[in-house]
DNA sequence: TACAAGCGTTAGAGCTTCTAACTAAAGCTT
DNA sequence: AAGCTTTAGTTAGAAGCTCTAACGCTTGTA
């Protein structure tokens, strides 16, 4: 609006600017508003006039963090194309994001930190990020519903989403590819291959393939 | 040994007990070896005979963690069984042990704690975890030997690990059994399904049920 | 009995978050 | 333009944290 809160803006998101570097070289604890300031030119305290405390700030940081990932994988399957091509293009635009800034994927999906209770906010984030992965999903012919629990479930999920006509067949597809390629980045992004030599971007397109198969199989 | 040094495990043992509890209520932010002393009755510095500093406290946590999921997938496939049902009772045992102390997984998987780098002592863990994964691994007949860059590698790995005969497909799929169950673990332990209103263990099972058929197809 | 090792103490430096009270500047209203 | 209100910064300080230094006391051993 006018320049006062145009300058307000400007100073939040230099703090957090600073922040994720703070985040990016000691983790969520390195993030000191005290040390922030300073960086800054000002005192500790003045900071407290741009965020209620530090849990404020790192809340900040998730939602910008949420968004941006769904930003991402939402500008990855917007052209219109076959299903295969849209899985392979979301999977690498999501692994993508997460590698180049790890410590901002754990602060999506890492430990969670303790005060933080999502905001409505960040439900149209998250929306966002579900569509496009429903983006990959193949016909359902038999137009499933078999009547499981987990079905049910999925059917009630899918109607407050408004996902339209998805089957609960289509929907379980969803969830299936978000924990499948959030296994490998995870475990990729805290390091657990190192050890082993594999490189995970190899482990991650087998996966990725393996979904491709799956989902033209039906 | 003598009883100096019983003393001495013992008031180690109590500090990563209360250390435990702190952490399941505040996160590993909220450890702290000043306020452990106190609960113990004693004063802060007290501790610092028994840990260098507050990571090498964090670093045996994580330390006994790693072990006592390692016993826990161990025990789960020590009876000789058939392949499935060795991989269903190793995906329930794994799932049991995170979602019943959730920050002990995340310890493990979550954000990683800045300070710390894998001692040794957690080589045999991992590999005892990963021998527990491998014997849910069916027979590959053809002895596959695509090459390919992730075959090496996984060869490679193999070799390191001395997993006797198991191919690289084989060892493919072990690393495939990990992602994918800690794919669903990781985002049920964070949370992330909560708001879906989707049953985690009823996706978790349909996971281990997708793999258990694949891994009977070959 | 003498000595060394181990375990606890207090004191304190330097960091943190965050509150309270005060000052200076900017913007709006009359 | 004068005056009032809002905003943004300041310093002071409480309460907590990690961790070091220096000092006693109590064991275990030679």
């Amino acid at each position: 609006m006018d320049r006062r809160q145009r300058y307000r803006e400007q100073t939040r998101d230099e703090a957090k600017r600073i922040a994720l570097e703070q985040l990016a070289e000691a983790g969520p604890g390195g993030i000191s508003v005290n040390a922030i300031a300073k960086r800054m030119g000002v005192t500790g305290p003045a900071l407290y006039r741009y965020f209620a405390n530090r849990d404020a700030l790192l809340t900040a940081l998730i939602e910008d963090a949420y968004n941006d990932l769904a930003d991402t994988m939402q500008a990855a399957v917007t052209h219109r194309a076959a299903n295969a091509t849209q899985m392979r293009a979301l999977a690498t635009a999501m692994r993508e994001w997460a590698i180049t800034q790890p410590h901002r994927y754990l602060l999506l999906f890492g430990t969670p930190v303790p005060g933080y209770e999502a905001p409505i906010e960040t439900l149209a984030a998250a929306h966002r990020s579900m569509t496009a992965v429903l983006a990959t999903v193949g016909e359902d012919p038999e137009h499933a519903n078999r009547r499981s629990t987990l079905y049910r479930q999925l059917g009630a999920w899918g109607e407050k989403m408004q996902t339209g006509d998805l089957t609960p067949k289509q929907l379980h597809w969803g969830i299936t590819v978000w924990t499948r390629l959030h296994g490998v980045i995870s475990l990729e992004v805290t390091g657990q291959f190192t050890l082993t030599g594999v490189d995970p971007e190899l482990v991650f397109k087998a996966e990725v393939e393996s979904l491709v198969a799956w989902g033209e199989r039906g």
